[in-house]
Formats: C-alpha cells, sequence, structure tokens
DNA sequence: CCTTTGCTGTTTATGCCGTACACGTAGTAG
DNA sequence: CTACTACGTGTACGGCATAAACAGCAAAGG
C-alpha cells in the first residue's frame, strides 16, 4: 500500500480543509513532520518522532498519510509554498539566477529539501509552480526547448547537490563539535603521504586552499556562462531553426526565409498567441 | 569507538598484507561488501549480509573493520583503484573532459560511489590519485589555485549528481518493473492539473519531453564551456596577475612588467622549479 | 429509539538495521 | 605449562517502518 502514486497526487493537490478542533490531521502533521526534519534533518525524521511531537502513537500518523515517502512528499511542497514573489523580468540570465537563488536560499532554511533522494516523488502544485519559474526563465531565449528543460534540470540538480553538500558539513560540525576546518587540520598523519602527487602538492604550495572559493557562487557562475555560451550558439543559427520547437529548417524554396518547419508549428504558435 | 579518523587512515593507507589461508580478512571483507553493495546498492549493504555472504556471523567483521562507514570508505578506495590508465596530454579541457568520463564509466560499474553522503571521508591513495588527476587537468591554465579547485570540485560533484540520478531510476526500474517512461506516462491525474503554468504548457506543446537530452552529456558541456570561459576571462588578464597565487599586481613602479607579487611567491616558484 | 457503519486512534507484532558486551577457543610467546 | 592475544560467536539493546487486529465513538439509517 506504500505505492499508490494517484493517492499522492490527491493528497497533494487536494484543496485544504479546515482544521479539526482536535485529534490529528493532515496539515498538522505535515507541520510538525517540517519542525522535526529542519532540526533534525531528513534521515532524523521518523514516524515516531513525529507522533510524540503530536503526542500521538506512532500508528495512528496512518491514518493520514499513506506512509513516510509521501509524508516527505507533502513536506516538500509545503514549504515550496514559501516566499511566492512572483519573478521579476530582465534577460534570462538574471531571472534564472534568481530563481537558483531563491531555491538556495530556501534549501537554507529547509536543509532536507536537498536530502530528498528518488526520482519519482510526484510534484505538488508548488513544486510545479517553482519549476515552471525556471523553465519560465529560459524560454524566451534561442535554446531549443528540450535544451531549456536540460538546462533547468542541470541548474536544479547543482542547487540541490552544492546545498547538500553545505547541510552535511554543518550537521556534522553541530554533532560533533568540531568545525570542519578543525577536523581537516588534524589529520596530520594524511598529509604526511601527499607528496608524491603533484598537481595536489603544488596547489597546496601556492596556497590554494588558503582562500577557497564560494563553491555555489563558483559553481552557479560557471553554470550561467556555459549556458549563455550555448545561448550565443543558438543565436547565431536561430534563423536557420524552427522558432516553435528548434529543429533544424530545411532550407526555402522561395526566396522567403523559412520560421516554423511544419505547418503543426506554425498552427501551435498562432493558437498560443490568441489564448496566452 | 566508530570514530577515529586516524585508524582510518592507517586502514587506508596500510600495506597490502598477504591473505590468510582461511578465515576473515580486511581485503576479503571489502571485496565481499564491493559486490554486495553493485548488486544491492548502499542501501542493501548490511553488516548481517555481508558476514552471511562469507559464511561468517556479523560481529565477526568488526574484528577487522571498525564498523560500517570504514568499510565504505575501503570499499571507495578499494574501487578507485580500476582503471590506472595514465592521464593522457593534451590541452586542459580535453583532459579534464576525460577525467570527468573516466569518473562517470566508475559510477556505471559502481553506482553506490554517488551514494556515499558525508563529507568526513578520509581518502585512501587511490581517491587522493582521482583527485590529483583532476586538479592536474587543470593546473596549466590561467586558473588561480582556488579556482582550479573550485571547478575540479565542481565537476566532481557534477559527475556524482548525474550518477546518483541514473542509479535512482535504474534501481528503481529494477525493484518495481515499469520503466520510468512508463511510470510518469501513467500519472494523467497530475497532467489533468498542468494546464495553469505557461512555460510548462509551452514546452510540452513543442514537443520538449519528447526527445531529452542526456543530461551528462549536456550538463558536462555546459560545465566545460562555462569553465573554458572563466579561462579565456583569466587569460586576459594573465600579466596582471601573481603567476604564483593568482592576486591582482600593483603595477610596476619600474618599466618591467611584474610576474610574482611579493618576493615569497617568487621564491615558491623558484624552489618548486629545482624540485620538481 | 436502537443498530449499523465508518472514521480514528491504539496495541501488538514482524522483520530489518548497527553494534556493545561477554564469552569461548586456539595458537603462541614466555 | 601458562598467560596472553587474536579471532570468531551468541545474545541483547535500541532504533526503524509498517502490517493486522482491535476499541471507541459519532453519524446515519431503520
Amino acid at each position: 500500500m506504500t505505492q499508490d502514486p494517484d493517492h499522492a497526487v490527491e493528497l497533494l493537490w487536494r484543496e485544504r480543509e479546515r482544521e479539526p478542533r482536535q485529534g490529528l490531521s493532515l496539515d498538522r502533521i505535515v507541520r510538525a513532520a517540517v519542525e522535526l526534519a529542519d532540526a533534525e534533518g531528513l534521515a532524523g525524521l521518523s514516524m515516531r518522532k513525529v507522533a510524540d511531537r503530536l503526542g500521538f502513537t506512532t500508528m495512528s500518523l496512518y491514518r493520514h498519510v499513506p506512509g513516510r515517502d509521501h509524508l516527505v512528499d507533502l513536506m516538500r511542497d509545503a514549504v515550496l509554498a514559501e516566499h511566492p514573489e512572483p519573478a521579476a523580468g530582465g534577460d534570462w540570465r538574471t531571472r534564472l539566477e534568481e530563481v537558483a537563488r531563491q531555491a538556495w536560499r530556501l534549501r537554507g532554511r529547509h536543509p532536507w529539501l536537498a536530502e530528498i533522494r528518488g526520482t519519482r516523488h510526484v510534484p505538488g502544485p508548488n513544486a510545479v509552480a517553482r519549476y515552471d519559474e525556471m523553465l519560465g526563465a529560459l524560454t524566451g531565449t534561442a535554446l531549443r526547448p528540450s535544451e531549456v528543460i536540460a538546462a533547468a534540470g542541470l541548474v536544479g540538480r547543482f542547487v540541490d547537490a552544492e546545498a547538500l553538500l553545505l547541510v552535511e558539513t554543518r550537521r556534522e560540525e553541530r554533532r560533533s563539535g568540531v568545525s570542519e576546518e578543525e577536523w581537516w587540520g588534524a589529520r596530520d598523519s594524511l598529509y604526511d603521504r601527499l607528496d608524491r602527487y603533484p598537481a595536489l602538492s603544488h596547489l597546496w604550495e601556492a596556497g590554494g586552499w588558503d582562500h577557497p572559493e564560494d563553491s555555489f557562487e563558483f559553481g552557479l557562475a560557471r553554470l550561467l556562462d556555459g549556458i549563455e555560451a550555448l545561448i550565443r550558439r543558438r543565436d547565431e543559427t536561430r534563423d536557420e531553426t524552427c522558432r516553435e520547437c528548434g529543429t533544424r529548417l530545411e532550407p526555402a524554396d522561395s526566396g522567403r526565409p523559412r520560421v516554423y518547419c511544419s505547418r503543426a508549428c506554425r498552427q501551435r504558435a498562432y493558437r498560443r498567441r490568441q489564448t496566452g
């Protein structure tokens, strides 16, 4: 019974019901779970602890939530509702950067977001909204549709990976009372053996580890640069690809340059202009 | 007792001893654990199962290995010994790309590598060798030392993130017998609600999901492009930064252009030329 | 009115997990 | 021979998710 994605869809997209005066409810469970995960991370989130926090037995939760996995899905969509600032206008780069930074900040507040694993999480309305914002930042560009999607996924995964790194170090630091720097500084028995690695030694002597780059800032800048390079390349050949689906255009028979690859694409574009 | 990093260093960097004719040994345990993790993933790796596979009791393992975490460290360094092809010559980009692809292929053979979490894993000799290769690909460039390190980390984390994605989908597909495509294709109850997300709908109608990009290839290309852009920028200002530590140079008093920012840096460079 | 039905929370139990601890046993150095 | 060490074992504890049967209660139907 742990596997009913359609049930998950219903829970995620359900209308918010009013809370009962007493007793459990889905929203109360989700809120308690979010608090717990904020404090102890996703690994520290257990059905027992959530139930304890609410003053009920463990199994009582299962009357409202199909299981732990679904609970995490619900938690995700709950916190993804925060900060609904509408995306500002501007060129694609500033917009995409802003969306990435918002995702980053959100993971600062709820680090467990980056710890969620698995590829079959049904998105709720807020997850889709965030995704749409990211896609929206890139849709105006010369990128092909599949490239827009790939780029959004790339940036999203980057943010998660960096956030994961950060939360892991932070939690370990809090747990052990030893900072990352102190811990690695005490690994003399390791450093004694690193002489015969040339690049490592060179960088060490050059002070490469003295003032490390901010890995989120550095990575984000490289990523945006990389996407920009592709967009520039696509811009150069923009007139040779279908404006709707991005496939390469056959050379036009007549003198007039073609814009769409097929009647279907032209009509799709036209219809959208009417409705949107 | 589970926390003794120096003990981990000793185990990882120990000389390989000859195997006993019978009974357990560290290497036998590590090999069995690798086989198990290859088949069932890191989550499916348990001390019980490793012991069963070897025909011993669970607790016998603890005579040779401090605990599960250390075992994983040992497994990592064991498989990182595979493929010791020396890095080929060439420009930085082809070298870095090749290192990334080797890491990618290795994670194809041992998907659990990407599942390892935590930031305080002591590297063994092979882990350091792989890291040194990646750093080495970038040391010839105009990047500053800290940027070389950041770029290597970025590429490394990218490979891990993509590998993690892949292994998660694959495992889920095998476990459930339903392919990712089929599973998402069956989520009609979800798609019914996605009309009011403009970018998403647009891309959907434009066929963006029909022929998706290969996310590893796409991401790697963008990343390399992004790093290339930075290198080009640094190349332009190469003569204005210290050749040793990369900080900006004060304008020279005399007419002759400066090369190093300080006597210390000049001496470091000189000494390295003598020894290396 | 009483009874039936369904919702909610509880109790108990199963099968995983890592590993602490006390115990045997066999080989070896003194 | 003895004491010591290395190695393997058995038992036990506390943690986890969750299946299954059960109890109370409120609304619905007769």
